[in-house]
Formats: structure tokens, C-alpha cells, sequence
DNA sequence: TTGGAAGCTGAACATTTGTATTGGGCGGCG
DNA sequence: CGCCGCCCAATACAAATGTTCAGCTTCCAA
């Protein structure tokens, strides 16, 4: 996305009000557009207003409107702002600069702002988070049929579904972050709580807890289930 | 919750709209219940209009403001409902009434019906919701501490998380039931698709995705990142 | 230097939306 | 039979909110 030819600073002429020390140098343009992509995951997008976003952006709401035109314009310029992030993020750690810390710093930083947004934005209706969720399970469906190194191949006769609801799994643990973190004591959203988090998922894909015997019994249960519903019936799942 | 005494069915003085049919002999304080339930499940509670309730239901805006009081009252009876339901259900269900089919397939109705009221609820950050949230972590972690026949002990060092992970995880998969039923071609709120999904979460959880070198290899990073975040240092994660 | 374009502000406008109020119709009860 | 209480509709009101607009300031270019 173009920044516009970002014009000189502050004008200082009615007294700026003390801003964000780390949104100081940035175009108001940005800086509105940061504002929006916080207040809409945290609030979603109904529930933020222009002014509350004009507000944390220290601008004048006629000022949103003059950058983004409309409410919708705005949501749509943080759908592709955060989807160029994340995609950007994912190519350069693909291309192995994990190996720089402070570059994984930053871009963690950043990547964790907009995944909370798209995992926001996953349940606001947003299609450019829908698009996003559809690319990560063409993906993930490629990758489990041919399995990247460490991996081994998934153990089922239904790789679309399989690879579909692995998705729903990682975002919902983004979706459901508040809750997530309000019962560990830590934002799961940051290096505090994250690790935390992310052990016990591991540990849960790792660990057999359910008995090979429970696991037969709980799959014959569901293909009956499917094949009731298939003839037509009623029956409960 | 009661219902009031339920006074005489419709007056027909203006005409009675077609209504639905399954909610003909429902009380209008119900009916509109009903109505925001779902309304609120869909939209989320900013994106529902008290008139836009008072219009499915059938009956005027003002008569929603007569019997909740508020938007806020409409929602606290909805979070109300659906707890009761939920609460019933899991307790006829644990008693073992599920050999009667068509019982379950009215609990499974009604209950998934709560659970997607539920699911948004979560986002919506409503306070039901989030009691129950924690309830259901509190519940599995008694349960992993102390395994039903068909279970194993999980293998980790965090129960705690270890169960919130959990439900976040089941929790996660209903929130996003949009997206899942989009991929899916299914909706997986109902006996059609949720099968196919329950299988792939099943599978999920059975199968050895990862290496066990790979699991030891996340495993110690994360605890890396996570000494990290301990001593004051920002790595990422 | 000067003209125009862009950044920006503050107030005004129209719509939506939650809420309050008034009044009518119906059944139960003295 | 007549009154009262409840259910319900329709209207009115006020706050919130997306949007528009006229005007000011700053910067770049000719």
C-alpha cells in the first residue's frame, strides 16, 4: 500500500496533544489506520466508531473520512495492511531470516498486532480474513499430503477436512484469546503468555489422551451419525 | 426461567403476519427470546437492532423494551437461556438418557442452537459466556487430573493449560463454524456437517502429526522464549 | 514570490437506534 | 355486568454515529 508522499511533521500550530511515543514519526494516515486495526480487534468493527478511531489516532474524524472515505474504506485499507503483513512475515521467515533475533522481535511484534486483528476480523464478516482462512487451509492441505520434514503424513480418508479444521484449531486459540488469557493470568498474545500457550498445544497433539478403543467407538459412533443424516434421518449426532 | 402465565394466544385484531410455524404456540416474550438468540448468534449483539428482533419475532419494538426492560436485559435473559439449556442437557446426557434417539436429536438441536449463541457470546464478550468458559476449564481439568475409562493421563507438567487449551480448542472450532462450514460445504452446526468435522477432530487428536524429534525440538525453543520473557528480555517467541 | 494542491480541523446534517410514553383490546374476577 | 390488570401496538424522543462541507494551514512547484 502507498503511504501518499507522507508531508512533513507536525505543524505544531494549534499544540499538538501528547501522542504515542512509537507513533510519533508515522504519516497521520498510518497512524489512523493503526488506531483502527487495534480498536476494531479489540471491539470489533460495529462496535468502534470515527471519532473513538480519530480519538486514539489524536486527528479530527473529518480526517478519517478524508483518508479512507467511509468506515468500510478504513476496514478495507487494515484488511490489506494486516494481510500484507502477514504475508510478508511468512515469506521472509520462509527465506530463513529467523536466524536474527531482532528481526523475529519486531516481527513477531507486528505479526501477533495483526493476526489478533484477523482473528477479529474472522468473526466481523471481514473477506479478506475469510480469503485468508481459505488460503491457510489450501496450504495446510497441501503440506499434509506432502509432509515437510519432521512431519509425518495424517492418518485419515479426509485430507480437506482434516486440513480445514487444523485451521479452525490454530485460529481459534487466536480468537478465543482473551478468555484464554484472562484464565492463565497472561496475554497469550504476547511473549508473556504465548509460550505458555503454545507448550500445552503441542503437548495436546502429542499426547495419546484418548484410548485407541474410545478413539474406534467415537468414530463408528460419527459414521453412523453421517450416514443417518445421509438417508435422510433425523437422528442426533 | 419462567414464562409468565401466558396469556391467550393472538388477538387477530390487525391481521397476524404469517408466522413461523414451530413458534406459533410460543409465548411472544419467548418468541422474542428466541429470535435475539439467534439474531445475536448471527450478527453479534452491536449488529442486532431491538426492531430487527421485534421483526422476526413477529411482534413491535416496543413490546421487547416491555419485557426485557433493555437490549442489555435481552441479552442477559439470552446468556440466562442458554446456560439453562446447555446446564440441562449436559446433565440428562450424563444420566444416560441418550439411548432415547429421538430425545437426543431435540437436546442436539436445541444444544447446538446454544452452543452457537454461545460461541458468539464469547467474542461479544458477554459474562455468561466467559463464567462459562471457565467452568468448562475448570471441569476438564478435573477430569485430566482424574481420567473417565477411555482416557489417559495428559503428558504435560501444566494441567491448567493444558485444559484451557482445551476447551479453547473445542470452543474455537464452534466460533468459527462459519468459515469450517464454508470449506466444509456443510453447515457443521448440524447433523450434516458436524460429523465430518468431529471425525477430522478426533483424527486429529489420535494421530502422531508431529516427530517426536520435532515435538522435543518446539518443546525446548518454547521454553527458551518463555526464560526469555521471564528474565525481562523481549525474543520472540 | 505566488498559485495551487494536499493535509487537516471543526461544526453541521441525516440516519439509525435504544428508550420512554400513551393508548387500545382482551380475559379474569368481584 | 363492570372493573382491573396484563398483553400489545404505535408514536415520540434523545443520544449516538456515519457522513458532508466550508474553511484554514502547510508545502511544493513554477
Amino acid at each position: 500500500m502507498a503511504e501518499g508522499s507522507a508531508g512533513g511533521g507536525d505543524t505544531g500550530a494549534t499544540g499538538p496533544a501528547p501522542r504515542d511515543l512509537s507513533a510519533e514519526d508515522l504519516t497521520a494516515r498510518a497512524r489512523i489506520r493503526d488506531a483502527a486495526l487495534d480498536l476494531f480487534a479489540e471491539h470489533g468493527v460495529r462496535g468502534t466508531t470515527i471519532r473513538g478511531v480519530a480519538a486514539a489516532a489524536g486527528v479530527s474524524p473529518g480526517l478519517v473520512q478524508h483518508h479512507f472515505g467511509s468506515k468500510e474504506g478504513l476496514r478495507k485499507a487494515c484488511d490489506e495492511h494486516a494481510w500484507d503483513i502477514l504475508r510478508t512475515n511468512k515469506f521472509k521467515a520462509l527465506e530463513g531470516g529467523m536466524d536474527d533475533p531482532q528481526f523475529m522481535a519486531t516481527a513477531m511484534a507486528t505479526s501477533l498486532r495483526m493476526q489478533r486483528y484477523m482473528a477479529r476480523a474472522l468473526v466481523d464478516g471481514s473477506p479478506g480474513a475469510a480469503a485468508l482462512f481459505d488460503e491457510a487451509v489450501t496450504m495446510t492441505e497441501a503440506i499434509l499430503q506432502e509432509p515437510w520434514p519432521g512431519m509425518n503424513k495424517p492418518n485419515t480418508s479426509d485430507v480437506h477436512a482434516y486440513a480445514a479444521t487444523v485451521v479452525a484449531l490454530v485460529s481459534g486459540v487466536m480468537v478465543l484469546h482473551e478468555h484464554l488469557s484472562r484464565v492463565l493470568g497472561a496475554n497469550t498474545l504476547t511473549v508473556e503468555g504465548y509460550p505458555r500457550m503454545a507448550k500445552a498445544m503441542v503437548e495436546i497433539l502429542a499426547d495419546d489422551l484418548l484410548t485407541p478403543e474410545l478413539i474406534e467407538g467415537t468414530l463408528a459412533a460419527l459414521r453412523k451419525a453421517a450416514d443417518r443424516a445421509d438417508t435422510g434421518g433425523d437422528g442426533g449426532a
